[in-house]
DNA sequence: CGGAATCCCATCCGATACTG
DNA sequence: CAGTATCGGATGGGATTCCG
């Protein structure tokens, strides 16, 4: 399956492209990461509850968007060695120190879907 | 060119989904929407300096974000009808509410960027 | 339960050329 | 200067199936 070819594609594209914001987003940009992300502000979750708190992703995306959060060091993982299993994902201090984003974007979210009816 | 026939892609797509951040992200979702916006923080710009500013994005890619964003009330766009042509984006009032969404993604870039020596 | 692998089509987007 | 038009390759991501 592996061609023992490291492709690592895109990422780090931004880290420091000289704007800050760029580097903030090459780390929760994407659609989905920032939703997961604040889901996770209020404690640690299970992965089929993540898909339910995130139903318009599909559970592959959420799995994809994960290992790109873990990998960044923003989520962790763990896994309990029993049957049925068990994973359990939780955002890590660093994860943890994104908060004042994740929260202004709900914040703004809240007021915006209100003045929206439609 | 147009067949009439209005089609309007997946906007829209997480107008309420239920998770405020959703809707922020059906606005600002997208790699350069939060770049271009950020910079705009700072006043009005012509279309030039926002590529210049924006070096990673081709000046096709500003163009549609910034469509997307005057259809969405965030962005006002100014035509000044002399030669050479001379085009200005600013934000508007609900443009600019999205100031504590950005300055918190540039803050912590900022402090991601200081404990990524690479 | 929590994934990984594969298929495969829709779209994104870069490059290029042209325009008022 | 500030775009638009078009083409074509790359990518994204949904559906499905299978596995420990």
């Amino acid at each position: 399956m592996n061609d023992s070819v490291e492709i690592r594609p895109r990422r780090r594209k931004a880290g420091r492209t000289g704007c800050a914001v760029e580097a903030t987003l090459s780390v929760m940009g994407g659609v989905w990461k920032p939703v997961l992300l604040f889901h996770l502000l209020e404690g640690k979750l299970r992965f089929n509850a993540l898909c339910r708190l995130t139903p318009s992703a599909t559970a592959r995306m959420i799995t994809l968007q994960l290992r790109e959060l873990e990998a960044d060091g923003i989520v962790s993982r763990t896994v309990f060695p029993e049957v049925p299993p068990k994973v359990e994902y939780a955002l890590t201090d660093l994860g943890l120190s994104l908060a004042p984003v994740l929260l202004s974007m709900r914040d703004w979210g809240k007021q915006f879907q209100e003045l929206e009816p439609a």
